[in-house]
DNA sequence: TGAATATTTGAACATTTGTTCAAATATTAT
DNA sequence: ATAATATTTGAACAAATGTTCAAATATTCA
């Protein structure tokens, strides 16, 4: 039997109930850092919002600027920047300058592979 | 030149500014449904929550119970329990009972196929 | 049956989030 | 310079979110 019910002693030193001990240890030594955790939460979480998911699907096909952007989402331009600058801050889209206009686009590509993937788990 | 400014009237008869009239044209032509967009956004979502990542993470790896997973995560029972709810409602994770115990694990290659190229994204 | 274990549920609360608005910045054209 | 366009910024507010707590289910074992 590879695994049975254990109890374990946590960092505060409290007994906490479990029930496959190895599982928990296995667990805890495969696990990411806690750093890696929350950038990748906070990738996913950028993703997870209806009207910056529309955005990242657009820049898919092309370069587009906050205007396009606010045209198709129908959202402000200000709104349109906001989510943006989040998209930026996490490395999901990337921008050129152009005269007075800011092209998006997306980052790499594990953004639309990421797309891509998503669209596929929910069209099962 | 593909594309020039134009203006351009939305649904709400409204003009609204354009910029690039073509990239909006195409990208409305080309988006998903608004049922498609709520579903892949409800689906990142799920993931851009620290703990509930926490979770799917180590569910890459083993099948794990409700008690495992709150030892692993430093989480109640219940708070774990309402995670997988969520998880399990966006088709991420799946269960199955064993007596008194419900094992969760992974829906599909989907999930960690995602989780992967997540990982990849954040590690450039 | 009744006690024990594993999990779920619903309401409540504090925190976080997305949008709006007004004002600021940056670039181009006159 | 000044005006016009494109974008950004920060504060404020309503709406959504994750956790907690207490109570409810479900299953096993004696």
């Amino acid at each position: 039997m590879s695994s049975s019910r254990a109890r374990l002693i946590d960092e505060d030193g409290c007994q906490i109930r479990v029930v496959h001990l190895d599982r928990v240890e296995k667990a805890r030594r495969e696990a990411i850092s806690v750093h890696e955790l929350d950038r990748l939460s906070l990738t996913y979480k950028v993703l997870g919002d209806p009207n910056r998911l529309k955005i990242v699907m657009a820049l898919r096909n092309v370069e587009m600027c906050v205007c396009d952007l606010a045209a198709f989402t129908g959202l402000t331009d200000s709104a349109v920047s906001h989510q943006l600058r989040r998209l930026k801050d996490l490395a999901l889209v990337k921008s050129r300058r152009e005269g007075q206009i800011i092209y998006y686009s997306l980052d790499d590509e594990h953004v639309s592979k990421i797309l891509n993937l998503g669209l596929e788990h929910i069209k099962e």
